[in-house]
DNA sequence: TATTGTTATACTCTATAACTATA
DNA sequence: TATAGTTATAGAGTATAACAATA
């Protein structure tokens, strides 16, 4: 058969998509050994970069269901890195608020990503690299991306 | 809190996931209203490539447990794209060959890419796409990834 | 009456182990 | 004894629906 590579494994779709999972996978691992998860992870920069947010507002903001939100603060909570408080405003919502412990891992997470970025762009040249990071900052917003909120968070890594 | 962007956002692991992510979610949207799912197309187009496959030779290419690649191969050749033949050297295994209709859905899903490449590439110069799709295939090989095959395909779309 | 957090249930998908028939 | 395909079982994860407290 071997048809003349007129296929899917050079399109710019295939691509994105077959690099990026490669990508998401290697993140995963790189801080599986600071005991988080990407799902995690992405609650506690979603926090660090907004003022406290309700549970609700959490899960609307990052596409994962308020049910499974509530486990996921548990286990954050039992890690130390945020804390429920009853809202003044409305009794029945809590404020999940990131504690110093909390503050310290994303700073930790984000020490890797440098490592991370030198592996993968090894060998392309430092225009080729920013010329891509633009390039894909570009279609992040015209696929309607929000900066730093990953589409997956609703299912674990992987 | 608000901190001045130190994070993930614009860094090129988190960019390539995040927009692959999406890239997979539209590829898998587009190609549903012809009745097959991304790991179906994965199956179909290692076919295309190479000759016919055992469902054992399949699993191992493509990452995908044999266990499940049987119910795979079930639903594929109810839908008509490829048939089961004993093998003449090992009568244990099966040949999986691709039929007349399968190369027919394989040639309808690629004729879709290059329009989600003008949707997700819409407003990049042509210098800019091009520059993208080489250092692409740059971290492809880097990473190890093999051509055309996607290293999630053993979990169904999303 | 609607909403926040929570829990319970069912459903989907995956991973492990076993079985059969061939090698 | 090992391997290809198959099936069964259990586990993990998700979605749906309901509940109590508060609005």
């Amino acid at each position: 058969m071997a048809l003349p590579t007129t296929g899917h494994a050079e399109s710019l779709p295939f691509l994105l998509s077959q690099v990026g999972a490669r990508s998401a996978q290697l993140f995963a691992e790189r801080i599986a050994p600071l005991g988080v998860t990407p799902r995690a992870y992405g609650v506690l920069s979603y926090l660090a970069e907004t003022a406290s947010q309700t549970q609700q507002q959490l899960a609307t903001a990052l596409g994962i269901h308020r049910n499974n939100m509530v486990g996921l603060i548990d286990e954050m909570e039992a890690a130390g890195w945020v804390r429920r408080h009853r809202s003044k405003q409305d009794r029945r919502a809590f404020d999940i608020r990131l504690t110093m412990t909390g503050s310290t891992l994303i700073a930790r997470v984000n020490r890797v990503l440098p490592a991370l970025e030198g592996d993968i762009a090894h060998g392309l040249s430092d225009d080729d690299r920013l010329a891509m990071v633009a390039s894909l900052m570009h279609i992040a917003r015209r696929l309607d991306l929000k900066p730093g909120v990953h589409p997956h968070l609703r299912s674990p890594s992987r």
